[in-house]
DNA sequence: GATGAATGAGGCTTCATTCAT
DNA sequence: CATGAATGAAGCCTCATTCAT
């Protein structure tokens, strides 16, 4: 699964030959068909052995902390990244992507067992921020959505544009900018307030 | 170059037969040949005559705005939306993002003419508002990419999970929370201000 | 699907690479897959097509014909003949009965259109001899049925035994001993009847 | 052996997996090739094995009997029937004639063994009851021949065509049919000659 | 310019066979 | 003796590409 996942995410689904797939994990071609009944069988299993951890440990850990919204908020978003940023797991979002008009079933188990998890464990912590009056009012559910954007974002960026760059994008100082971005916003304290 | 930009971002590139291109396109396969030599010159075409006009715009956009930054902001993301997001052009990011392990040029040509050009409108726009004194002092770089996150997300969301979510996420809504999120922060602002 | 034909009774459906059959035919492999979905499709053409046409050219005689059931009896047995038992045809019956277990509705279809309406002519011819007084009375349902057998047995002979023999079996013969057999019998006239 | 013979007749040789034959069997694949080099062999094994005792029986029974030639017939007809016809044995015929392109050598081993040596034995009936005057002047040897049709039929049946009957046919029914047709012909006794 | 029949390389999948335990 | 995990050759099928019409 190891292998699979690695030439999924580098390649596609349809462009990983199963034979290389074999060969990277150090078995035969046939060996695969002893644990996964076809190379669909095997996406799905890629998907829901790796990801489900991940997002319960996060659910564990908002559970159970004790700090401020933005403490928890740091923390939530450092471990998903030291958990699946920093991992190969991290090509799982690009792979369901990609395949999601192809496996439509596996695209809603991720939407169901992933998206809605991860939006319900991010609106749970804005709105204990807004009652503990620690974050303003506002419109939790879209924000919610959009604050997993830049998130999202720095994992399809290792898989698809990383090489490009001459210096590599430090992750500590990315994660430092979208916490000051979500929680101070860029709005010079004392600037007009007009944006519309 | 439409019926293949469809077929690819619902599909994928490998899964995409060149059959159902052309017959989409209500020509016949061999037709196809005429006017591009191979599959892969296809969706280089598809890539480079579709995402080019955009960015274009944008730029043109963002040299002749009289305003503030926030309302720059504003208009440059609304332009987007209504030009790329709100099209079928909308697929290309995913696209790009599932074929840059297939075809790295393509996607070094999408990181050159899109990513950066986007990059640097982006840094331009905040190092002008810092510079106007209607945006506080921070790092540029790091926050301008962490900005497209959401603008990224929304793209993949229509070609990904959309048709899971019972009801549609009103986009206008969405805008809102993210200028909001971007420019004012979820912080309340006589809160402490310890994040880490 | 001559070529196919001539393959399949050869060597078995199973047996026999889609790749030969092709270049028997003067083809390429991918030319078999614009005129049949799959290898069972093929299987099912060949068999339809073959079959159908013979059987109904032997129910216009039996329909159209003037003469003694003894007469009829040979003229349909000798059309059956140079119809589909000497024809590759003859191949059929080996053919649907090796595969019988593997494609049941196949089997079920010439069960249908082949054997059914093979028995109903012959049962047909003899009730019309009764009738006519040109033939004792005897149970005809299972009678048409053992009439049959030296039949098939003639055709599968051809593609299972036929190459060992010294000398290959006149087929004439064959069927003058046939009809003798069937419409007088092996006992003496005049010897005793009991046989229980 | 019986696993194998069971599969092989259902659903012919190549389509029947050694997986298959080990499980009905009760044991491992590997078991089978403690007994048997390879699934070629285990086919030749099924078929000597079952094949030459039922041949043999019917032999000695010729050999011993004592009464009419119609008698002897009989017998020899309904032992067939109980030591083949009525057991799995009966599906040899089918196996052979199914594979006898793919197994030149086991089909001669059928001729020689069985087919050559049932028409020795049938001919030899034949002969005796002419000699005995019980029967009438005949050409022996492809009169033989057909009236193996009936009984192979009957064999073949059970296995390609049975399952699609509404009521199974009545063995003793067809038995009694085919020495009727065979001993007195369908042709009643005063009805003019000509059957040419 | 347009067609669509033909091609054949390539990938998924099966399964007979082996062999360490 | 028995097992069953592993192998890899082989076959079905797809589809990008060609080309005569």
């Amino acid at each position: 699964m190891q292998a699979a996942l690695e030439l999924f995410v580098e390649r596609g689904f349809a462009a990983t030959r199963l034979e290389d797939v074999a060969s990277r994990a150090g078995v035969s071609k046939g060996t695969l068909y002893l644990y996964f009944r076809s190379k669909d069988e095997l996406l799905k299993a890629v998907v829901r052995c790796g990801i489900l951890p991940a997002i319960a440990k996060a659910e564990t850990l908002a559970e159970q902390f004790a700090g401020s919204s933005g403490e928890l908020l740091r923390a939530v978003v450092t471990l998903i990244w030291s958990n699946v940023g920093d991992t190969l797991l991290s090509g799982i979002p690009k792979l369901i992507i990609a395949e999601s008009g192809n496996f439509p079933e596996l695209a809603q188990f991720y939407y169901r067992e992933v998206i809605q998890r991860g939006l319900t464990l991010m609106t749970g912590i804005l709105e204990q921020g807004i009652r503990r009056g620690e974050l303003r009012k506002f419109d939790v559910e879209p924000t919610a959505r959009a604050m997993m954007g830049p998130i999202l974002l720095m994992m399809l960026w290792r898989h698809s544009f990383q090489s490009f760059e001459s210096e590599p994008l430090a992750i500590e100082r990315y994660i430092d900018c979208y916490l000051m971005l979500v929680l101070d916003g860029l709005r010079k304290p004392n600037s007009p307030e007009a944006t519309r």
